[in-house]
DNA sequence: TTCATACATTGACATCTATCGATGTGATGA
DNA sequence: TCATCACATCGATAGATGTCAATGTATGAA
């Protein structure tokens, strides 16, 4: 079927750092499902407003207003980036407390 | 609402490139759609079969099967990556041949 | 011109996802 | 205990997305 040859994925290929090598089914399986979380402009945005904090967290609570969503949405989102371990939740009273977590984004950059 | 006090962007933030500012809408729009295309663990392979070629480029025929998709189902994930400046695609005679775009993957990273 | 090949497009379908109103849950204070 | 507040969950709905069979399109060869 190849007009030249089938690809060969290169066997004797060295333990170097930069090691190009085919995902697996689970690896991309679970990759996709991390830059899924990022594949919202809303989730980018709220993402965004947590990382650009100048206390370093951001109350649920100041940002439902600047996303322009509803609350239920809101809690939503938050959720899935917390679920891709993009963001920390902390309830500390009525209050629920967001950080973002520095290491998942660094561990994505890394593709 | 804010129990201590509204986020305050920095006013005077300086033109750091670390700069650390809150998406616009339309930023953020471009960035998810950027994303999306990598919120798929179809896509994910392919682009790292492309990326895992030691020829540089890789022909359309050499993706269906280890894809494990239909070639309608592939064609259609490889148009989503092209369209999302991932990879280039270039027609020589009957056949089409892939290659990735660095500087593109490279400017995802500097989110 | 006619045929075969490689890939793209179409149409249809099932599944997933974003959204919001309504409601539930847990904490705080009266 | 009761009322209130902050947030989560539920249920429903519209729109987006992945998938493939069927078909279309362009290229090269006979």
């Amino acid at each position: 079927m190849a007009p030249r040859k089938t690809i060969v994925l290169d066997p004797i290929a060295c333990c170097a750092p930069v090691r190009v090598d085919v995902l697996g089914e689970g690896q991309a399986e679970a990759l996709a499902h991390s830059f899924a979380a990022l594949a919202d402009p809303i989730r980018l945005r709220l993402l965004s407003l947590v990382a650009a904090s100048n206390l370093d967290e951001v109350c649920a609570c100041d940002l439902v207003e600047p996303s322009g969503r509803s609350q239920p949405t809101v809690s939503h989102h938050m959720k899935i980036l917390v679920d891709a371990g993009l963001i920390e939740r902390e309830k500390r009273g009525l209050w629920v407390w967001y950080r973002i977590v520095p290491s998942r984004l660094e561990a994505l950059r890394a593709v």
